[in-house]
DNA sequence: ATGAAAGCGCTAACAT
DNA sequence: ATGTTAGCGCTTTCAT
């Protein structure tokens, strides 16, 4: 049966629905939207109606009287090879979506590679495109934080956001593990197993609040103990892992103990300890963080490491997004008052496999 | 200086701005849209104020009358950790990402892992967020095809999209490389070293239509020599590559050469290969295809396999599209006439190192 | 339970 | 060069 049908190429609307089935643009509306106060049998024939001319909601129109559009930013500011690389981030944004989803939003991924991108993703966010963003992996400094306080988006951020010169980020909300006191407790099992010349290999703290935090927990627990010459930086890379720990042994070739401040290094340490002939743990005893099993797992021997909940760190994000942005007449937790809405610090655990 | 401002907690709008400097919302939208014909004083004191009252516009509002905002969708259904590890996903999208970013246009990443998404990204592609759209690693039979051309959406596929059983996409737009050819030259490479029992690993080919084009290359060249029990089929993983291999060694011991239908598959081969202490390429030659520098270069020995330009995939799918939504008086390819826009595939290029 | 009408923020004719 | 006006497709009072 040949109904009313757009002719002119466009997409159908509420109002060819309406006309279709023989009621107002109202009624379909609220067949649409699920509100009852409908009679069964006017939802059955304007869902007939939907079907057949395969109407789908402008949600542009929507979103313009309803200011939602149940889609939710995902942001990443790092080249996107480093993040494909890393089982962190593809365990981070695991949980992220799941709880995205579960809520019914529509997660919509956004990577910021270059400088220049900043003010396109800047109208993006701003432009009603999205009710709230989810913004992690940011660079120490990014004009993320910033921008969406600006924009008075509501957001919510992956590790604690590193501010760098000036500008400081008023009350962004974020979601971290406990760094220092994971690395307090790797650095204190080291210590209890008799280790006296522990050496570090930090992450880049001069970009990431992470390896700040962890590079912290390492000196709360040896103080003065802490020399120089036993803190090498690294940059959260396998590699680069290997690289630190070679230093480590030719300016302290009697350190017996080391704190790894990722896993992904720690395998790289693992492996230049090997290449030196140092036995681990025997000579060498090694703490790493992140527990990601694909490599703390894996490793010769299998890596003694701090756990964090890393799937969970995502999901709690969006959770904590969500208590904002599903309720309109909360205030911005950007007032002076941090509202009901305050940032997280998830817990860790010392995992003891076989390196310390 | 404190002009009129928003007193309400809203953002600010045209109206807004029109009223802080003075001027109407048309002039205002002119400045906004860079569309010349105002004077360059009233140009300057717009732009004040919309700094001024951080003025975003509303692409939502825009979308309604323009019919476009300027955003990409670039989706993916596949689960998600299988896309971030694999070396040729990054590139493809790096790819579309330049092209897309140098267009000026927003990439919107959607990923789809489970079957209950479909109807929700459905909404969100139909929805009017996006201009077009860029998909690729469908599954067999993925219904995508089949939604964006139900909603009119322009699409560029990546890759061929394979149908399963009945509904036929008619004309969907794809870039793909030349596998059948790219197979052929790598088979017939072998065959012209003077290999005479000539295997092959394929992809699922099930699945893919690159690994049934691939394994329809290796045939077009060995004809009747291509007994069924020197193919085996694995399923683009390292691992599968090596279980296959050691298929293959198992029933054909006497084999002489193996075409390997991805670099990551070859990797694993290789490895059955030194395990079941067979020389490459004396005792077996390899090919293996896609020519990913990561694996290929460092496979010991490094690996000659069919390259291809996935980057410039990427790219080419993007101007594809932009062919399309560019110019919107161009009509939709899906009518009978195939229009200007087709479907490319690009070449590939056998590329001699030491295994073959 | 249903319809009529207003209006969300913007652009695009059409005046001037 | 600038202002006025009429919608874009939808939700939402407010009537009925």
């Amino acid at each position: 049966m040949a109904r009313t049908r757009r002719l002119n190429g466009q997409r159908p609307t509420l109002e060819d629905v309406a006309r279709g089935s023989g009621v107002s643009k109202s009624t379909v509306s609220r067949v649409i939207n699920g509100e009852g106060k409908v009679r069964a049998e006017v939802v059955e024939r304007v869902r007939e109606v939907v079907a057949e001319l395969g109407y789908v909601p402008n949600s542009a129109a929507r979103q313009l009287v309803t200011r939602r559009n149940n889609a939710i930013a995902v942001v990443a500011s790092q080249p996107q090879n480093r993040l494909f690389i890393d089982p962190f981030f593809d365990l981070h944004l695991r949980g992220i979506r799941k709880e995205l989803v579960a809520h019914g939003a529509q997660p919509v991924l956004l990577f910021l590679e270059e400088e220049e991108e900043y003010p396109r993703v800047g109208d993006f966010l701003g432009g009603g495109h999205v009710d709230g963003a989810l913004l992690f992996s940011l660079r120490a400094g990014d004009p993320l934080p910033g921008m969406v306080e600006r924009l008075g988006l509501p957001a919510v951020f992956g590790g604690r956001p590193l501010v760098r010169g000036g500008e400081t980020v008023r009350d962004c909300v974020y979601v971290d593990a406990d760094n220092r006191g994971g690395a307090r407790e790797a650095v204190r099992h080291l210590v209890s197993l008799g280790r006296e010349r522990v050496a570090t290999v930090t992450g880049p703290y001069d970009q990431e609040a992470s390896a700040v935090d962890r590079l912290d927990g390492y000196r709360d627990v040896l103080l003065d103990d802490a020399a120089p010459e036993l803190i090498e930086r690294a940059d959260y890379t396998r590699r680069g892992g290997a690289e630190a720990m070679a230093a480590l042994l030719d300016r302290r070739p009697d350190l017996d103990a080391v704190f790894v401040a990722s896993d992904l290094m720690a395998a790289g340490a693992l492996q230049a300890l090997r290449e030196r002939g140092r036995r681990v743990p025997d000579d060498v005893a090694v703490v790493g963080f992140d527990d990601l099993a694909p490599i703390a797992e894996r490793t010769d021997p299998p890596l003694t490491t701090v756990h964090q909940d890393i799937e969970g760190m995502g999901r709690l994000m969006a959770r904590l997004l969500f208590s904002r942005t599903d309720d309109p007449a909360l205030p911005q937790p950007t007032a002076a008052e941090p509202g009901a809405l305050s940032s997280v610090v998830t817990p860790t655990q010392l995992v003891i496999r076989d390196t310390a």
